[in-house]
DNA sequence: TCTGGGGTCCTAGGACCC
DNA sequence: TCTGGGGTCCTAGGACCC
């Protein structure tokens, strides 16, 4: 099983599952439940690079594939095994088998006539299963099929159907369309259509769809990039701590800045949260002006907002926060990278600016991630064990802009 | 299930306008 | 404005996924 850094369950292995180990387990637990179980860390890079190796190559085969997630993709094959003169079942063979042989890792697939249906058969039988569910075969499978399991259908959606007395797909492909329009939302309703045989659900990127894949872990990304870049994390003890609290928001914003220079992206609208020990969230937002990539701006268009909502929480005894986080959206491709930037911009201080960024990741590159890190980002760095309290033999500088540099 | 992190999509209702 | 009706746009937050 993975997830060794992270304190919980990424992945197991199905040895490890029939043992008992389920996802989000935590580790500890699992050392002493089941010590023969062989803990790793999770390794995102590698298994970024397998995925792109199997999308390329299902991409031999299909015209149109959806990178669904690091582990999974669909495929459009309609049409391909009339054109080849053979079945979609030996076709599916086919690439699975492919896949097999090349990548030396195990594969479940399954064939159906749109996304919904071949997402059940791909997970029908695993691992290394190939299943094909034509059109006329979808009702038997789905009267085995408990609601929840359904891809797109969670607990609460499990909860509200049950009350309308459905617990099993099946139950939901009977009902009419009269009674799915008044107890359904969009989502599930389409849902329906697909159980109904027809294909809803586009592969995104366009097409249409056949054939989904999975397999044990794997890293993935759209085509047309991301739609927001996020950053997060769960600090224990619980605190009250502002400068603490900002000290998390303002690496966390560095941290996705990095992300979002890598993909050459600009955002122009920032999201911040605390979540409290009850689970609870407070949430706000701001607006970046100029859209940017630059920490320092992003968290200049925060701090009123911080300091309005801190404002509110000082009045609340006794609330304590468990984490924090940021999500960058409205994400563009940056503008000065192919020009001189916007008729009102400052053309001058964006150069220098990506000039300093271009250095902090190059050094994030040779040094590690944090070498460099605005001033505001100390204490959290600091709590997460990444770097000690500055001793005799270290030397901390205070370089304006950057913060401290060690 | 005492509960991690990074994403996407949908929707109710408020703001604003005519 | 002692005050109708209807449209669009935006956002906060819910639900879900891996």
């Amino acid at each position: 099983m993975t997830g060794g850094e992270r304190g919980i369950v990424t992945a197991a292995s199905p040895e490890a599952k029939e043992l008992g180990v389920t996802r989000s387990m935590p580790i500890f637990q699992v050392r002493k439940r089941y010590p023969q179980v062989i803990i790793l860390p999770s390794d995102y890079r590698m298994y970024t690079q397998y995925a792109q190796r199997m999308y390329g190559i299902v991409r031999r085969y299909a015209r149109e594939v959806e990178e669904y997630s690091i582990d999974e993709c669909f495929a459009d094959l309609t049409g391909l095994a009339e054109a080849r003169g053979t079945t979609y079942e030996a076709l599916a063979r086919e690439i699975q088998a492919e896949l097999m042989r090349s990548l030396d890792l195990s594969f479940s697939v399954g064939v159906g006539v749109n996304k919904c249906t071949a997402k059940i058969a791909s997970k029908w039988k695993k691992p290394h299963g190939l299943t094909v569910m034509p059109r006329s075969a979808i009702p038997a499978f789905l009267a085995e099929l408990p609601i929840g399991k359904v891809w797109g259908i969670g607990r609460a959606t499990t909860m509200h159907l049950s009350k309308l007395g459905i617990a099993t797909a099946l139950d939901l492909a009977r009902k009419d369309r009269a009674w799915v329009a008044e107890h359904c939302d969009r989502p599930l309703a389409e849902i329906y259509e697909e159980f109904q045989g027809n294909f809803v659900k586009e592969l995104s990127g366009g097409g249409g769809g056949d054939l989904a894949s999975g397999w044990g872990i794997a890293g993935g990304g759209r085509a047309d990039g991301p739609a927001s870049i996020q950053r997060t994390r769960t600090f224990h003890p619980v605190t009250r701590d502002r400068a603490f609290l900002w000290s998390q928001i303002s690496y966390h914003v560095e941290d996705a800045c990095m992300r979002l220079r890598s993909k050459g992206l600009v955002a122009s609208q920032v999201g911040f949260f605390l979540k409290t020990q009850e689970f609870e969230y407070l949430r706000a937002e701001a607006m970046i002006p100029d859209s940017s990539a630059a920490p320092h701006e992003i968290l200049r268009a925060i701090e009123p907002v911080f300091e309005e909502m801190w404002e509110k929480i000082k009045s609340w005894e006794g609330v304590l926060f468990r984490a924090a986080g940021i999500s960058l959206r409205s994400l563009s491709g940056d503008q000065a990278k192919t020009n001189t930037g916007t008729l009102f911009a400052a053309p001058v201080k964006h150069r220098a600016a990506t000039k300093l960024h271009q250095t902090v990741d190059k050094l994030a590159r040779k040094f590690g991630k944090h070498s460099v890190f605005l001033g505001s980002s100390f204490r959290a760095l600091k709590s997460d064990g990444d770097l000690d309290a500055p001793t005799g033999t270290d030397r901390a500088l205070d370089v304006i802009c950057l913060g401290e540099v060690r």
